[in-house]
DNA sequence: TAGAATTAATTTGTACACAAAACAATAATT
DNA sequence: AATTATTGTTTTGTGTACAAATTAATTCTA
């Protein structure tokens, strides 16, 4: 029975500050955000505005904002008359990324630490506990999420928005990269080590902290991407392409 | 007498990569863009959609997107019902904006050193030359805009796209913030001191090169963010609030 | 039967129309 | 006269319609 679906409940946005912001868009937006940097659409996947607009029980008009904005976030690729993938990272992109964090990360840290304070610390920790709860009960999802929003949180204490803004932003791009790359296991595995690096920003230890951040960082990045790429639907089209090539030498 | 005005001329558009971009569009948001970071648009001033559909003959379709991804950007302010103005950054938005330079630019630094070839290093001394041209005929705003396009061209080297792309948006920020508190000379009036740089990423020298780069920077910065708040439109009804609550406390 | 060409379908791009909100101007009230 | 109500105008938000392009399905041809 091919019943119509009904559309997604989007619930009450909280984060409407002011005035600025469209509360439904923006609840659209979280929505296909969330679906994507927690792997529940594969990238590659494509994302027809009409399929959007009757799911979420939108006209085409806002699906196609919420698009450009993922887009521009480099969540998704908009192709001319092509419409909207969730995006596929190159490995040279997956490198960059990281590269970014570990220059963004390693660079705040004298600003994080300077403005740190036990109240702001135990915010963190709280954050470092709920993920090893749902390590424990091995909700990778969750972890991996927690994860990131730990490395942001870290960022927002050093003050500066123009910076956690852009870290948040590479950091949803790495998701998107664990989710290309990453082995059935990587990403959160190794039961995360976010505790340490509370102490030594709480001693105030400056240049241990950054030592820890860039061997926190590349170790990521290690479980991650040198697993290479994973051939997917239009990769399986180059590969066949190669195959017969190959095929036609042989002759 | 009240003639209609003739639209907006964009002429071909040249970074139309492969197929991936809208050729009008981009066309129409260059110059936007080009109108706010060169400062032909004051900070505040108001971006009604329908005087930009009728200046680019398009429809408000096609502006709105460009808006929106000016306002994504943080060059123009979207509000609610209200429409887009150019962005007014406040003095803490200027600050985080230089701190994230200084983060960056001295972060990818090594990439830079490691990665420059003599041939790539004459491509920013060409940009060095017409830096100094534009400042021996007066011409301030080329001066400040090819001070921005060393930057970006120098972040570039490191072969980075992601990094050089969050320079790029962190420096059109910058000339948005030298528009709003820039004193008339400031930003690029005294002599720009980009060729010494130059030389010592020439002399493979990674620390002289980090450490120039904070001073430069901070050197900008100062010559800049000092001048503080000059009372605009928004401002004023506060400060004529400010006012009316201080008289009738003395009463 | 494999491949090319044609036709039909889906899907995107852009303009336009109408409703709702904000803004401006005028009238009413104290 | 100053403040509040009301009315009219402008501007934004969102849905819809239609053209253009892409993708698929079908027919034709070698």
């Amino acid at each position: 029975m091919a019943r119509k679906r009904s559309s997604i409940d989007l619930g009450a946005v909280q984060g409407d500050e002011g005035m600025s912001v469209n509360g439904r868009d923006e609840a659209i937006y979280r929505n296909l955000f969330a679906a994507i940097v927690e792997n529940h659409l594969e990238p590659g996947t494509k994302l027809p505005e009409d399929t959007l607009a009757e799911a979420f029980a939108v006209s085409r008009t806002s699906i196609r904002k919420v698009l450009q904005r993922l887009a521009y976030e480099r969540l998704v690729d908009i192709r001319l008359n092509r419409g909207a993938t969730v995006a596929q990272p190159t490995v040279k992109e997956a490198r960059d990324v990281f590269a970014a964090r570990r220059i963004v990360e390693c660079g705040v840290v004298a600003q994080v630490v300077a403005k740190a304070t036990p109240a702001r610390l135990d915010e963190l920790r709280a954050i470092v506990r709920r993920e090893h709860e749902a390590e424990a009960r091995g909700d990778r999802r969750e972890a991996i999420y927690l994860s990131g929003e730990f490395h942001v949180a870290l960022s927002r204490l050093s003050e500066n928005e123009a910076i956690s803004e852009i870290l948040a932003g590479l950091v949803s791009r790495s998701s998107l990269v664990i989710a290309t790359f990453g082995s059935p296991m990587a990403g959160s595995c190794r039961h995360s080590e976010h505790d340490d690096v509370l102490d030594l920003i709480a001693a105030g230890d400056v240049e241990a902290t950054r030592a820890w951040m860039e061997r926190h960082l590349r170790e990521v990045e290690r479980s991650v991407v040198l697993v290479e790429e994973a051939p997917s639907a239009p990769d399986l089209r180059r590969i066949l392409d190669e195959v017969a090539e190959r095929h036609r030498r042989s002759h």
